[in-house]
DNA sequence: AGAGTTGTTCAAGC
DNA sequence: AGCTTGAACAACTC
C-alpha cells in the first residue's frame, strides 16, 4: 500500500525546492513521476546527518529520513528538463537545480518520537560536535566482539563504511580481528580522531581518501586509499590479506597490524 | 550479460 | 544476552 506524502520544501541553507512524492520505499511503487505531486509548501529549516542517515526537517516539524544504503545515490543537474529516471524517489529543485535521490534503503517521513529514537539509538557520529567519544570506548572495551565488526557498527559508532574500516585499522596498526575489549586506550583514541580527521576530508572533497599522499583530483578510489583491493602493503611491500567480515571484504596487512 | 558493490535490518539459532 | 549468519532489498557500473 504506498502511501504518499506530498511536500513542497523550500531549503533556506541549501536553497532548494523539494517537490515530489516521499513514500516509504518498502512500497515498490513508490516512485517520483513528474508532475504528479500537489505541493503543500511546508518549508525545509534545515538538513542534518546522524552517521549515515540524512534528516530534512521541515517546518511542520516532519523530518524526512534518507539513509542511502549501498546502492542509493544523489544527483544534481543544471536543468529542470532532466525527466527524473522511474527510479526518483524524492526530486528536490528550484529553477534550474534539480537534485534526484535514487535507491535510498530508508526514505520516509518520520514523526518527532520515531526521529528521538532513531537519534538515541544509533552511536556517536566523529564528524558530529556533540560526538562523546566516551560513549564508543566503553561500547568496544565492554564487547568480545572483533574491533573490524565494532567499528562498522552503526550503534556503536556511526559514519563508518567497509572502506574506511579496512583504511582506519590498518593506518592505526591494529588487526580487525582483535577483540574490542583487548584495545588499549592509545588505540580506541587514534581510531576515533583518525575516523574524525579522514571522515572530514571525505565530507569535504566527497570522495573517500584515507592515502595522505593523494591529491584528489577525480581520481579513482584505488588512487586514494591505502591498502582496501591492494595486494601490497604500501608501508612494507607486504603480502595483504582479505578476510571477510559479515561477508564484506576486509584487507589487512598481518605485518603492520600484526594479530596480537 | 553477469558479477560486483562505499549498507541496513530482521529473524533465527547458538 | 551477546553474538553470528543468512536473506532480502536497492540501482547502477563495467
Amino acid at each position: 500500500m504506498p502511501e504518499g506524502h506530498t511536500i513542497h520544501a523550500a531549503a533556506r541553507a541549501h536553497s532548494l525546492i523539494l517537490t515530489g512524492n516521499v513514500i516509504d520505499v518498502s512500497s515498490p511503487q513508490g516512485r517520483f513521476r513528474s508532475g504528479a505531486a500537489r505541493l503543500n509548501g511546508q518549508t525545509c529549516v534545515s538538513v542534518e546527518a546522524y552517521g549515515k542517515n540524512l534528516l530534512y526537517r521541515f517546518g511542520n516539524e516532519k523530518v524526512l529520513r534518507v539513509h542511502l544504503g549501498l546502492f542509493g545515490r544523489i544527483r544534481s543537474y543544471n536543468s529542470s528538463f532532466f525527466e527524473a529516471r522511474d527510479t526518483v524517489r524524492v526530486r528536490f529543485s528550484e529553477k534550474s537545480n534539480v537534485i534526484d535521490i535514487t535507491g535510498p534503503t530508508i526514505c520516509k517521513l518520520l514523526r518527532k518520537a520515531e526521529v528521538q529514537n532513531l537519534i538515541n539509538r544509533i552511536g556517536p557520529d566523529p564528524l558530529r560536535d556533540d560526538a562523546d567519544p566516551e560513549r564508543v570506548f566503553s561500547r568496544i572495551s565492554k564487547s568480545r566482539a572483533s574491533i573490524g565488526k565494532l567499528i562498522m557498527d552503526q550503534s556503536i559508532i556511526s559514519g563508518i563504511g567497509n572502506i574506511y574500516r579496512t583504511e582506519l585499522l590498518w593506518r592505526q596498526s591494529i588487526h580487525p580481528n582483535i577483540s574490542g575489549r583487548s584495545l588499549l586506550r592509545f588505540q580506541l583514541e587514534g581510531l576515533w580522531y583518525d575516523a574524525k580527521y579522514l571522515l572530514r576530508i571525505g565530507a569535504k572533497r566527497n570522495s573517500i581518501i584515507t592515502n595522505d599522499a593523494a591529491i584528489q583530483n577525480g581520481k579513482k578510489l584505488e588512487e586514494s586509499v591505502n591498502i582496501f583491493g591492494k595486494s601490497s602493503c604500501p608501508k612494507c611491500s607486504g603480502n595483504v590479506n582479505q578476510i571477510a567480515i559479515n561477508g564484506r571484504k576486509v584487507f589487512v596487512c598481518d605485518v603492520c597490524q600484526p594479530f596480537i
